[in-house]
This record gives structure tokens, C-alpha cells and sequence, in this order.
DNA sequence: ATAGAACCTCATCTATAGGTGAGGTCAAGG
DNA sequence: CCTTGACCTCACCTATAGATGAGGTTCTAT
């Protein structure tokens, strides 16, 4: 007989999370997801981790980092477990990341489609060219893709 | 008197691509990028990739990894600079990519639309879990993301 | 009680995309 | 001539997100 609510070890939540025991063990490192130890120093975690790995996972489709994850998910409080309304914060803000990822996408596409064929990469005013020209002085790389994540 | 003509060396392309010297070096060492040595041994290139480099840093913002570029490059013939039909089948076929990229990010984002503060996360049937499921099960991790580039 | 599965820590490895610094060489101007 | 800036190689470092294996311990079912 299985008892629901008994805490899970490692291998249940690696199981039931759909990662695998080292990813468990990496997120419980870096502090992503907590639990406690049995008597015989093994790892136990309460069911809730499950839905906060599943939050993680969800994120990182997103695109968003670990360490931004982490810094969202600390911003709540960790006395209990996730509540519908801690997720909604977190999903409408990455929901809002997401966006701005798949308009600067877009941006490159429709820039790609009007430059196919035009051979004007050597010119010095081909939009392809000079959209990353503009991010990059704004910073090193990446700056749309990876721009700030809530809560960090 | 500047020979607008002249070969380019490392610092040249370095400045004018908008990229460090390390980079440069990384390229021509993952052979994304050709160039011939000076009589003292220093790094010499046609202007040519010039063009290489910003084809480079394009397709790197629409998320295609160094390996598929060099994959997409080599399959180019190395002995005349790239023309503009060339720069129409990568461009084509990258933008491809980005579609698919921006399908995937687009459908997040709307299941992320529809299940907010639904609170569903823990159920089986949650379409956010259910498609991190199927992807899982296709391999492991990044599938839409990664997947296969032209050329490799 | 004991076999075998599951778990522990720690070190090391993978892949991606470079950055950094040491120690030495090359090239051009005053 | 000789200094200075640009360049060379090589080794090692950074960050991200884990995977893998060694050597030893704990849990659980028979």
C-alpha cells in the first residue's frame, strides 16, 4: 500500500519529475528545490518538489537560465508549497520573456526575408548587420535572448 | 594610402567584424573561417571574411550552434568568396529554423496563456507537462530548440 | 540475515563559445 | 637602433547544465 503523502527520495522524484537523480542532486545544490535527510543521510523531499521541478522545466523551455529560476522561485516564500498564485506570477512574467524572445525572432526573420537574395551583407547599412551592431553596443551578445528574468 | 584590397590581419578583422581576436582565432580553429600566414607567421585574410564572420554572428542570433554553421559552410565551395545565391540557401534554409523556433516558443506561450492560475501543473494532463513529456520521450532535452540545422 | 537495489560523496568529464594571461616574436616609426 | 604595438602559441579559466563513475553506505524484501 502506497501512502501519498510519504516524503520521496531521490529516485521517486528523478522518476516522477522526468529528470534524471543527478539532476535532482544538481538543482538540490544549487539550492532550486530543498528538502531534508533521513537517518541514514538520504535525501527526502515533500511532494511539492514535483510541481516546482515542473515549474523549473517549464522555465527553461522558456529560455530562461537556472540561476534566474532560482532567483524568481527565491523571491516567493519557501514555507510552503507553490500556490496557484505564486505560479501565476511566474508564469505571466516569463510568458512576458517569452514574447519579447519571439518578437526579436521574428524581427530576424522578416529582417532575413527582405535580405535573401540581396547579397548587401558587406554594406555598412544592411539591417541584419546593423540590428546586431546595435545590440552589441549595448553590451556583449545575446542581450534579447538572454535579457534579465523576474525575481533575480 | 590604404589598399582597400589588401589582406586583413587578425586585429583588421577583429574590428571590423565586431568580434574580439580570441574569436577569430576560435573561428579559424573550428575552420569556420580560412586565411593564410604571413612570411613572420602572422594571421592574413581575404576580405572576404569579413562576410564569413557577419554571416557567422547572423545565423548564431537565429540559434544555429558553430557546428551546424561550419556543417552549413563546408558544404559551400571554399575556393571563391560567397555569393549571393550561397547567402540565399543558408538564409533560406536558417530561416526556416527560426520559424520552427518561433512555432515552438509561440505555442509555449499560449499553453502558458491558457494555464495560467489554472494550478494544473500537478495534474497529468496539463498540456505544459504533457508536451515537455513528449519531447522528452523523442530524446533527451532541447529537441525543438536544437533541432537538426542545414548542412550537417 | 543477507542480497541486491538504491543511495551517498567527490572527482572528473561533456559540450558550447569563447576569454585571459604568460612568455616570446614581428613589424614599423622616430 | 630600438621601442612599442600587434601578433604568435599554449595552457588554463569562465559560465551553463548537467552526466558518469569510483568507492562506500543504507534500505528493503525475502
Amino acid at each position: 500500500m502506497i501512502d501519498v503523502r510519504a516524503p520521496l527520495s531521490v529516485g521517486d522524484v528523478a522518476r516522477r519529475a522526468g529528470v534524471t537523480i543527478a539532476t535532482v542532486h544538481f538543482y538540490e545544490a544549487k539550492g532550486l528545490i530543498r528538502g531534508w535527510r533521513s537517518e541514514g543521510n538520504q535525501r527526502r523531499y515533500a511532494r511539492d518538489v514535483l510541481r516546482r521541478v515542473a515549474v523549473i522545466k517549464i522555465a527553461q523551455r522558456a529560455g530562461v537560465p537556472l540561476a534566474a529560476i532560482k532567483g524568481a522561485l527565491d523571491a516567493l516564500p519557501t514555507d510552503r508549497p507553490l500556490t496557484v498564485a505564486d505560479w501565476d506570477r511566474l508564469s505571466t512574467a516569463w510568458r512576458d520573456l517569452l514574447s519579447e524572445r519571439i518578437r526579436a525572432l521574428t524581427q530576424l526573420r522578416d529582417q532575413l526575408d527582405g535580405c535573401i537574395g540581396c547579397g548587401c551583407l558587406s554594406m555598412a547599412d544592411c539591417p541584419l548587420r546593423n540590428a546586431d551592431d546595435r545590440l552589441a553596443a549595448q553590451g556583449k551578445g545575446a542581450v534579447l535572448l538572454d535579457a534579465g528574468a523576474p525575481g533575480s
